[in-house]
DNA sequence: AATAGTATTGCAAATGTTTTCATAAATACT
DNA sequence: AGTATTTATGAAAACATTTGCAATACTATT
């Protein structure tokens, strides 16, 4: 009976049990080294007796910082942005903070509403995918005075702080090579580009590079499908499954890649013999495909790394300048693709 | 000049300019129906002017609940666990709560880290993966008054509530399937268990089933790896390779069995003539690969669904007592599997 | 016109902390 | 021993809200 617990568990309770004012209390949490260490001692053990939790709600009253960061992406459940959000996860917990995530479905609306929820949770700092936001989203982040950074994209003209990769040059690259190898015959499968800058960025590179080299893509071999291995494989299976193929494939990321090759398979197709395929992001599991896919590579890891730990200083106070990061990208050449043969 | 502007946009800022007082202002956002329109249209301008945003840390504190539930995973960069934090987020989102997420590595001292620091954000649930969890986290949540969820596990006798599926069935389908094909010579891949009762109540299913069956595993056939593609082939090469190598390979989950797909097209072999192989878990894209993967399905989505909408009614009220749930799971016989002929 | 009731608003206390300032106790210096 | 420092602690204000209660203004009723 001695014990009226569960009731309240605040720093009064603590101080009471210490037999110490809440000052002291607060302050052997926040400066230990300006208490006692028998009284610290004693607090200490009130603490633990209790199971006292610090309030970091009242904390935050005090303008000291929640210690959160907002993190805006268009889906979780998607390989690429799965390793980025693990990455900036790592990242800025190595600083102490804590991520409040949310996602969008590619739904712009539904980014702002996130952002305001955010916001009201008094969150340090913002990250989001990519540069496509409302003109909403866009004034909001401007007129609080916190940090926030895009990831994905990299534009030196950018309107908010980036780390990411040149998207366009993303799709020069695969292009490129494709054209390199003599391929004429071009098929682009691509997610769909509204809102959504990476895939429009490596899609323009793609079709400059094409264009440049006098090659048009056959509308029938221009398909859309969504991030998404059965989606993309269906639609891989229209274009390789009509009379007329082509030699290659670019695919806007690896996923959709992935997808085509296993439409290659089910229709007995050999890669790279009979089609080329390549594929942009180098996701894990591209290396060890069989046979591998050849890619760009986009370095996901790093970027969210890069992204997170500039966040963190900009918001502890270490950098005050925006910033924008490119990170380099690579074409890795691997199994899909090769020289097109023109027989006979 | 006559916007002193920036300078704290709180609640007082928008009395100010609404010329009213902050107790109507707070009421406008929490009992609207007790304000006159017309001033309530006086506030909402001001509002609107001055880009004020409700500070939830302030609301917190009087008891009111905070709006965030508290998510911890093994890794966020895994297609299975991203597949649930998905429908999670989704599922808990409707209900208008925030999510905060950490990823402790399968470390459970981290794990019990982020767990206090949920806490001291103050929390209204708490969600996480399997039952393996330290005694110091277990008892660390037992004693906050919010409701708190496992997911992925299922078990009558679970010490807080949970949705999932029975882990040690799916390991005991897989095994029986591949006995019931006729399989003697069985490898096994597994991910380490420690820490992983998942992973543990998986393979001690299949274990019992082979050891009803008189099957003994080689050990040179018995091998572990991480939950990577590349770990995965890596190890099955090395079972592939060797002069007397199985019939067919029981993965932990479809990651692994993947790498096991790949590992045997790099060595040449045919799935399933020369292996058979079965995952646990049916992933995006395991339907897909060719040959597709015969797997035990596990519903990702489901139990993320299930688990958000439970933890919100849990905090809203609507649900008071625990709650066990277990998700139905099934063999999907695709094409990695076949018959054993035993031939010459 | 007076009264009762209702709708609307404001005052002030409460929420759980941190921090400034003041005070008391302990130590060092002459 | 007396003064000056230093160390350790507590009291109270501040933070941005919500809410119970009281006060005021308005409407309806007789």
């Amino acid at each position: 009976m001695s014990d009226k617990k569960q009731n309240k568990v605040d720093i009064f309770a603590v101080a009471k049990r210490a037999r110490v004012s809440i000052s002291t209390v607060s302050r052997t949490f926040n400066h230990p080294e300006l208490v006692n260490p028998a009284t610290r001692k004693k607090i200490d053990t009130a603490v633990r007796k209790l199971g006292y939790i610090r309030n970091r709600a009242a904390q935050t009253m005090h303008g000291i910082r929640s210690g959160t960061i907002g993190l805006v992406v268009p889906t979780i459940d998607h390989a690429i942005f799965a390793e980025v959000i693990q990455a900036f996860s790592d990242s800025v917990d190595a600083h102490g903070f804590t991520i409040l995530i949310a996602s969008h479905g590619y739904d712009l609306e539904r980014e702002y509403a996130a952002l305001r929820k955010f916001l009201e949770h008094r969150v340090d700092g913002l990250a989001l995918i990519g540069e496509d936001h409302s003109e909403e989203a866009y004034e909001l982040i401007e007129r609080q005075n916190i940090p926030a950074i895009t990831m994905w994209n990299y534009n030196k003209a950018s309107r908010l702080s980036c780390v990411g990769a040149d998207n366009r040059m993303a799709g020069i690259l695969a292009a490129q090579h494709l054209v390199d190898l003599g391929h004429r015959e071009i098929g682009l499968l691509f997610p769909p580009t509204q809102d959504n800058d990476r895939a429009r960025d490596r899609r323009s590179g793609a079709q400059k590079i094409l264009s440049d080299a006098d090659i048009s893509i056959n509308p029938h071999w221009d398909i859309e499908s969504t991030y998404s291995i059965a989606d993309a494989k269906a639609a891989a299976l229209l274009i390789l499954r009509s009379a007329h193929r082509p030699s290659a494939i670019l695919c806007g990321n690896d996923v959709l890649a992935m997808g085509v090759l296993y439409a290659a398979s089910a229709c007995e197709l050999n890669v790279p013999k009979d089609l080329s395929v390549i594929g942009i992001g180098d996701f894990k599991g591209s290396s060890e495909v069989e046979p591998s896919l050849t890619t760009v590579r986009l370095p996901a890891r790093e970027i969210g790394r890069l992204a997170g730990d500039y966040l963190s200083r900009s918001i502890i106070g270490d950098i005050t300048e925006n910033q924008r990061v490119g990170c380099d990208i690579a074409l890795i050449e691997r199994g899909t693709c090769k020289l097109r043969s023109y027989g006979p």
